[in-house]
DNA sequence: TTAAATGCAAATAATTTGCAGCATA
DNA sequence: TATGCTGCAAATTATTTGCATTTAA
């Protein structure tokens, strides 16, 4: 898409096919996807595409600021467009993890001399499809 | 430690040598230690304390509320003896996890239907040593 | 004596690295 | 053409699993 590789360029990025394809599908979804899964979503229509992209672009977009990577399992990095301040919410059982509506949390005091670049917040246990099975 | 031995049979945890010293070792801390290190932090004295001991001394542990589980970086788990709601920071330079003091953040409301079992706030950037550092 | 805890070794899973080929400014 | 991007394969790291041995109620 044109769009999308004004845009990375305007970052400082060289919009290639891949990048490109990377972020629109990194973009277009509320799953917060692993590298692992993006790479699956994209591996059909491009066959020759790697991992070693997938990994290697999604830290690019990191680092400048196109997106946020979280580490809320100890065992896999997840990645998010949206660099917005938000909560995250994962499910213990299905492993979902979601946005939150409602709004961010309000940064804590930091003592002297510590100089936070970001703040997360989130909150694990049951998501409602979830919690509801267990009722049933 | 004929203390700790009471401690953890009153949570329903069997006091073996190796788990007394694995969580001796845990709540003498304050370095967020993962697994390995701990391991390597007990080996000198116990040569025959396997790695396989120690994760599942540290999951049975977060299991009964003694201890809680840190996902910060993708790549390993950190423990924490200290289960009262705080904040965590990471040095993204020198790879510290310390404790802020101050108060932990209102959980925030969450939508119907979400269980949340826990809520986890930790910011990252650089630490006073580290931030230092660079002005020097 | 019997169930639970331990420890070794091998397996797994996510990620990273080395390097050669390719594409594009 | 020269720099940077890509992709394969191999390496690395943290963690888990299978199973036989040991320990302790």
């Amino acid at each position: 898409m044109k769009h999308t590789a004004e845009f990375l360029r305007e970052r400082g990025i060289q919009p290639s096919q891949q990048r490109i394809a990377i972020y629109e599908a990194l973009a277009s979804t509320k799953a917060h996807p692993s590298a692992d899964l993006i790479h699956g979503a994209l591996a059909p229509g491009m066959p020759t595409l790697s991992r070693t992209t997938v990994y290697s672009t999604l830290e690019l977009l990191v680092e400048r600021g196109l997106a946020q990577r979280l580490a809320l399992t100890g065992s896999e990095l997840r990645y998010d467009a949206d660099v917005s301040p938000h909560l995250h919410f994962r499910c213990r059982a299905c492993g979902s993890v979601s946005d939150l509506p409602g709004q961010a949390p309000s940064p804590p005091e930091l003592p002297a001399g510590y100089l936070a670049e970001r703040v997360q917040l989130y909150a694990e246990g049951l998501c409602p499809a979830c919690s509801a099975g267990l009722r049933s």
